[in-house]
DNA sequence: ATGTCC
């Protein structure tokens, strides 16, 4: 009964984390900071908590009466889609592969009329962000082409029709610039005080939040539909799954609202958790566990960043170039022509994802399925240098 | 994180 990973900050604040799991204090503050928000009732840590601009990333906020957008962040509806290729990994040249990704960072809408046509399909010409649509952005976006490492429950990767030969393709993306628009617009109004959960302004935000959900969703759908049509290949979604999200619960009787912001929801079905470009990924199941009331019902959603991106081309310049960072311990390719961010996105700036996941399972939380290896991450092809 | 805040 692993409760070493359960560590009881106060009586409302618990932090999931083994002791060898890098926490940083910041994080803890701002953990400590946001349950005093008025009609908080429970915070919860994930392994990959660290810290936000104000608030924490990695975490799962529990409140009633009112909620708050800002717990949310910009990028409402960030998450995970996983798809099978129908590519080998039996025979592959990364070289070729890298070749045949191109560049992904131009609007889509401007590609081709078939591909004006798919993103108008999406309905989203009101957000006037329909020229983000179908590439990837920037931070801690990426998409990445993965090959099974190892399988940990045979019964259960075969009952989801998975593959061990079979490329994969996860595409970590949001939003975008429509969901900071409209935490943009409601901070302007409203300002950190949150929403009342009966007002016409709380109404509003569930109309915008929906709606960027949506945005996001078929965001990542286009992304992967526009690397399966450069890969040649036919893909199908294994899932799909948001960690910025708000939704309404009950929790012991009282009804209330849960702000996930890096948070994966330990919803039944197969859920991923993605560590560094440098690092593997993991399938999981959640399990339906008593502590999982402390853990808000969720789980980390990747590995959590160790490092603050302003500081890691400083720790990191004098060790590799950018050339360097292109490679991975793994023997993966990284795509990314962004000397800035190939730095901020280092492998040593992220913990390591199997200290995540032991946390996780010492919690009693998760049940391991399979292991990804990454074989290309790509990140942007534009702007200059490496 | 971001057609990257003034």
């Amino acid at each position: 009964m692993g409760n070493s990973s359960l560590q009881i900050i106060a009586d409302n604040i618990s932090v999931i984390a083994s002791p060898t799991t890098w926490i940083e204090g910041g994080a803890i503050q701002q953990l400590q900071t946001t349950a005093k928000l008025p009609g908080m009732r429970r915070v919860a840590g994930m392994p990959d908590l660290h810290p936000g601009r104000g608030y924490p990333v990695g975490a799962a906020f529990f409140s009633v009466d009112r909620f708050y957008p800002a717990l949310i962040g910009g990028d409402i509806g960030c998450g995970m889609r996983l798809l099978k290729t129908d590519l080998s990994t039996a025979k592959l040249s990364l070289d070729k592969l890298v070749k045949r990704l191109g560049n992904l960072d131009a609007p889509l809408i401007d590609q081709s009329d078939f591909w004006q046509e798919r993103v108008n399909s999406c309905q989203m010409q009101d957000t006037g962000f329909e020229h983000s649509l179908g590439s990837i952005g920037g931070g801690n976006h990426f998409a990445e082409l993965q090959q099974f490492d190892a399988i940990f429950d045979q019964t259960l990767f075969a009952s989801y029709a998975l593959d061990r030969k079979q490329m994969m393709l996860l595409v970590h993306s949001g939003s975008r610039g429509f969901g900071g628009q409209i935490l943009r617009q409601h901070i302007d109004q409203f300002g950190h005080e949150g929403l009342l959960a009966e007002s016409a302004s709380a109404a509003a935000y569930w109309a915008q939040h929906a709606r960027a959900l949506q945005y996001a969703q078929a965001n990542r759908s286009l992304i992967a539909e526009r690397i399966c049509a450069n890969l040649s290949s036919a893909a199908e979604t294994v899932l799909d799954i948001h960690h910025n999200f708000l939704s309404e619960i009950s929790i012991n009787g009282e009804h209330g609202f849960l702000h996930r912001k890096g948070a994966t929801p330990a919803d039944p079905g197969l859920l991923i958790i993605p560590g560094s470009r440098g690092d593997y990924s993991y399938l999981v199941q959640a399990l339906d566990a008593e502590l999982s009331c402390l853990s808000l019902f969720s789980l980390a959603h990747g590995a959590g960043r160790k490092w603050m991106r302003s500081e890691c081309e400083a720790r990191l310049s004098k060790r590799y170039t950018a050339a360097q960072l292109s490679r991975t311990a793994l023997d993966s390719r990284v795509i990314c022509h962004d000397k800035g961010l190939i730095f901020e996105e280092a492998p040593e700036a992220y913990k390591s994802i199997d200290s995540v996941i032991f946390s996780l399972q010492e919690a009693g939380l998760i049940h391991l399925v399979a292991k990804l290896k990454p074989l290309v991450s790509y990140k942007t092809s534009g702007a200059c240098c490496v």
